[in-house]
DNA sequence: GTTTTTCATGTTAGCGCTAACATTTCATGT
DNA sequence: ACATGAAATGTTAGCGCTAACATGAAAAAC
């Protein structure tokens, strides 16, 4: 008795009923999809003419077992709710089509721990390289990454450790934008923070260093918060720091949403913006520019990094070298009516 | 001379090699990783053992060859620029998630053409079924999703010809809000359009229906641009519209970018919101309760929506029957200052 | 004209896993 | 004691594709 034949996956053409219809071998098939130069004009004609007739789709599972190449590349981020990653994930994205190359997005939701998870579970996707948020992740994460000889690039920040990476100094911007406030006149400048990822810290850093250079550090002016920041927690922030002290005359919010739940607060309170208090954000999300007082804050080139991220793990992928291993692509103040 | 052997992927630790280090038949591993309460205690231990020593990391690319099932969902969706999109994305995720199941994103950017590209492009990973955003597509995109049989669920929309669909009615809703303008006694109410997808220009109709029913609809009151939008659209299209109709006592703009763009523009020229003249937005996104005055606009069960669809989707793929093909999860007006 | 090289195509085997069937083990009923 | 069936484990084959090698035909070199 024979036994029962399998399910089929997809519409059930294979590579070989393609073959088939156009009188040729299934390799020859192969290679009219993936290296068409290698084979005939008449041929290639031939075989398009029957993969359009029987609608075939080749199976990437198939191909990436035999040929141990997914084309599929793991792109970790941790939030989707954030512009700023999206656009990232924009520019990722339009590297990767060109290339053909799919993206794997895995969310960590800004846990570490999370991170680590997802990427155990992707990697049974045998992704062919990694695009990865931020510099620093739980403890096996990169060791993971070295035992599957898995290509790496760093987004966001800047490593000093030989890892590929492209982005920018976030200390260096928070110090810029800092002592943008200083050439303000101000001299009691706060620091809202919330979420307190790596980045959020290191723009911490250098809101410090800047004060400090300029002897008018107070660590009494930080309020920080790990919660996921919003607009409301910019506004609730601002009422605890003016109550705990109302001489501060500036403040540097970590991000936009809470610089303009911030600023949103501070016109119901009847505050004057700049001169009673000056506020800047950072990111430059589009509604910055169109709060009233528009927001001073910080752009970053995001969908650049994006950009250049996949450019470089492509590179790396190959066995190239890529450009460099460490693009610093800058940032830039927009100053506007909020300082 | 025997032939090279192949290149492996990933870390090259097969089933087979966690099997021998525990004494046990591949298919035992099998067993415990995906139905472990087929295997005896014991052996269970044993092989788990064996996994974690080696690290193994099963191929999902021969899981899903061997099986015909990919436990991979494909999602469709026309922009991940747009939050109302990535909220519905957020709550797809908890309950894909937990069901073991991966999310491809295809990200169509408005383009029906593209969509379809991206829909052949991901049935090459054999997705087990669909998310789609919207209910008309390009032509061939139904006849595919039938040719490999794919289940399908449609979002944000209600269908009326038997797909299973979960959301709410863009045209009630959108006539709905036109009712509430028309009820604080305005009459001459305009309406602004961008990106003009299917479901603005649903909302478009609901908008007409509601001034056909008031006997005050005027085509002269209508500002449509199939630009995608932004704040900055708002704002020119609000120029134009006071331009053209000076009379016009309130606007309704097809989503909140829009409309906080129109009401910042309006502030700038002083006019009197809402007296002067009323504004409306359609989803509720976040700045919409922060901008001044605060926003009137639909909110909308996006990520309700996400989550609905995900567990219909996977109530499909098992064969089952979901609780309903047709889930309406309705909209709430919010109604604020400005109007 | 013969050898060498190049190019186009084919044959074979195997990537890592799981469905289907086969076998063994052991508890249960008579 | 033995049949009976359920539970646990194993054997075999094959999912659809491509790397490696093999072959044949045409072009280039001598």
């Amino acid at each position: 008795m024979p036994r029962k034949p399998r399910v089929r996956s997809g519409s059930g053409v294979t590579m070989h009923d393609v073959a088939k219809a156009a009188g040729v071998s299934a390799i020859t098939v192969s290679r009219v999809l993936n290296q068409p130069q290698q084979v005939s004009e008449a041929l290639r004609e031939k075989v398009m003419q029957a993969v359009d007739a029987l609608a075939y789709v080749p199976s990437r599972s198939a191909s990436t077992l035999a040929s141990a190449r997914s084309r599929t590349v793991l792109v970790l981020i941790p939030s989707l709710a954030n512009t700023v990653f999206l656009e990232t994930l924009a520019g990722i994205e339009t590297v990767l089509d060109a290339a053909g190359y799919q993206m794997l997005i895995g969310n960590s939701h800004y846990d570490a721990g999370q991170e680590l998870q997802l990427l155990r579970a992707y990697l049974q996707h045998r992704p062919d390289g990694v695009l990865i948020t931020g510099l620093s992740h739980a403890e096996p994460f990169e060791r993971i990454l070295c035992q599957h000889a898995l290509p790496a690039v760093y987004m966001m920040d800047l490593a000093d450790d030989g890892r590929c990476c492209v982005g920018f100094s976030q200390e260096e911007a928070g110090a810029a934008i800092t002592r943008h406030l200083l050439s303000r006149g101000k001299r009691r400048i706060g620091f809202l923070g919330a979420q307190l990822d790596e980045r959020v810290m290191k723009r911490l850093e250098g809101y410090r260093a800047a004060l400090d250079a300029a002897g008018c550090r107070d660590a009494g002016l930080e309020w920080l918060d790990p919660q996921p920041s919003s607009m409301q927690m910019g506004a609730d922030m601002l009422d605890a720091a003016l109550a705990q002290r109302p001489d501060c005359d500036a403040l540097f919010c970590c991000n936009d949403d809470l610089a303009i739940g911030a600023l949103s607060r501070s016109q119901q309170l009847g505050l004057d913006v700049p001169e009673r208090l000056a506020i800047a954000g950072f990111n430059d999300l589009q509604p910055s520019a169109w709060c009233t007082p528009t927001l001073t804050t910080v752009a970053t080139p995001r969908r650049d990094i994006g950009v250049h991220a996949a450019q470089a793990l492509l590179k790396l992928i190959d066995g190239e070298e890529p450009e460099s291993r460490r693009a610093d692509l800058g940032f830039q103040l927009m100053l506007r009516r909020s300082s």
